[in-house]
DNA sequence: ATTCTCACA
DNA sequence: TGTGAGGA
């Protein structure tokens, strides 16, 4: 069961159970407090910076994996977002995901596949991901295409330069981390 | 104080 | 893929 809408009177002070204060609903160690009565057979919905706290993911990145369809957090009756404990290891995932390069669209692909093992991605996506290398080589090479035809083109007009700043030409700062897809 | 949506780079 | 503005 999930503790949100008109139960909010409730979190204004402070979360009880059994008659025993367990903290502010806003806490940020709300999650492992919850952890700590694991004997309840509800769970406490999260409000956003909770899950903030818990996960280190800005409130604002956690909206944006939301509309990314990452994530889908219950809504109170006012709008605002309640999550549960079992949002917590997701956003992990999300990010490690993310760090590899895969664009949103893959990860919501990923995260759709149910029969989780012990990895971020399941051994019948391993297609998936090979593709997605596939693409970071098709943009590596083409990056390398144009760093070439640029080189041509700066190293002329160079020569000829009266500027000193020219000769700390390095070609390592053409490569910028961008994200594929 | 916290969270919301909309708009932008 | 993210961030900032501005309001409830």
């Amino acid at each position: 069961m999930v503790l949100h809408g008109g139960h909010r009177h409730h979190f204004a002070r402070g979360v009880h159970l059994f008659g025993c204060h367990l903290g502010e609903a806003d806490s940020p160690h709300l999650a492992r407090l919850h952890r700590v009565c694991q004997c309840a057979d509800f769970v406490l919905a999260l409000p956003i910076g909770a899950v903030a706290a818990a996960t280190g993911v800005s409130a604002r990145l956690l909206r944006y994996y939301e509309e990314q369809n990452l994530l889908a957090p219950a809504r109170t009756s006012s709008g605002q977002r309640r999550y549960d404990e079992s949002d917590i290891e997701p956003v992990g995932r999300i990010r490690r995901l993310l760090d590899a390069g895969l664009p949103t669209h893959v990860i919501a692909e990923i995260l759709a596949c149910a029969c989780r093992g012990s990895g971020d991605v399941e051994p019948c996506l391993d297609p998936l991901l090979r593709d997605q290398l596939a693409r970071l080589d098709a943009r590596l090479t083409q990056l390398a295409f144009h760093h070439e035809r640029l080189t041509e083109l700066t190293s002329r007009p160079a020569a000829f330069s009266t500027n000193p700043s020219d000769r700390n030409y390095d070609p390592g700062l053409q490569l910028s981390g961008r994200r594929s897809q």
